[in-house]
DNA sequence: AAAACATGCAACCGCGAATTC
DNA sequence: TGAATTCGCGGTTGCATGTTT
């Protein structure tokens, strides 16, 4: 259907922020709350659109929110998560408390593009540079041609080029076994959390929807981690799950980890980080 | 000192997904 | 059920600042 662009209005500011309008657009959600950013605006007395809002408020006036000065801690966990999940900038963000996908995306546009570069790996694969002498496998040349015919990734492609990874980082180690890959079958639980919901939403609790399956789901989350097809990961344990948002062929591997236990998320994702 | 070039990052844009009506 | 609207994401742009020539 199409829209125009909602800054394209006569008389809309763009560009830089002033501080007069980072007050006031602060004031106004914490007085308001999030949300409804399209009527925010003209309720702020703010003469930007709503996207404009939006933005600056998630990417720099929230509460929380790090600047700068990014660990090499948190450049290792960017660098881990990318090389499972690609340019899937809000998911990483969601990893790293109070960092926004737009920071880290510049992070690794600016830095660690270059950085990887600099080690002889290239930053959009995760491997080595350098050419390769091991023939590939059959499995492995019917994957690698899948992958790349397609610009867009589905749920399948991207299973097939996970697999095809973590084959080919075990032919690189000729003594470590063939690690096993399971596929995680989502359970759709709830619509309350969407698949991008970010770690900090998910771990303060419950949300505000009504009783039922859905909220019961929502009570038992314990956190958000990006657990896409780990390996020697039993994801049908009794003791925890995964919700899945969207449809569920939609389903992009990467969901919450419910439990009622509140000691699991710490020792799923110790495993986690184990794996990765 | 100044012009040219490089770099970093905030902000914008277009699109698809989700939600609302 | 489907059109309209809103939201959120990832890619890209453009400007401010730093560095080199």
């Amino acid at each position: 259907m199409g829209r125009s662009p909602c800054c394209s209005k006569v008389g809309l500011r763009r560009g830089p922020w002033s501080t007069k309008e980072d007050t006031a657009l602060t004031n106004f959600i914490q007085q308001n709350g999030e949300g409804q950013w399209r009527s925010l605006p003209k309720n702020a007395g703010l003469l930007r659109c709503g996207k404009s809002c939006r933005l600056r408020w998630m990417n720099y006036l929230r509460p929380g929110i790090k600047r700068g000065n990014i660990s090499q801690d948190e450049e290792d966990l960017i660098v881990r998560l990318h090389r499972l999940l690609g340019n899937r900038w809000s998911l990483i963000a969601g990893r790293l408390p109070g960092r926004t996908d737009n920071e880290i995306k510049n992070y690794w546009n600016t830095h660690l593009i270059k950085k990887l570069n600099q080690s002889g790996i290239n930053p959009k694969s995760h491997k080595d540079n350098l050419p390769k002498t091991t023939k590939k496998t059959k499995k492995q040349k019917k994957v690698a041609a899948a992958t790349t015919t397609t610009k867009k990734t589905s749920t399948k492609k991207i299973e097939e080029k996970l697999i095809s990874n973590n084959d080919i980082n075990n032919n690189n180690n000729n003594d470590v076994p063939k690690t096993k890959v399971y596929l995680p079958k989502p359970i759709r639980v709830s619509s309350a959390f969407s698949r991008t919901n970010s770690y900090d939403s998910l771990t303060t609790g419950t949300s505000s929807s009504e009783g039922g399956e859905a909220a019961a789901a929502a009570a038992e989350v314990v956190s958000y981690v990006p657990v896409a097809w780990l390996p020697e990961f039993e994801l049908e344990d009794a003791n925890y799950g995964m919700v899945g948002g969207g449809a569920e062929d939609d389903f992009l591997g990467v969901g919450c980890i419910f439990s009622s236990d509140v000691n699991m998320w710490d020792k799923v994702y110790d495993e986690y980080l184990q794996l990765l």
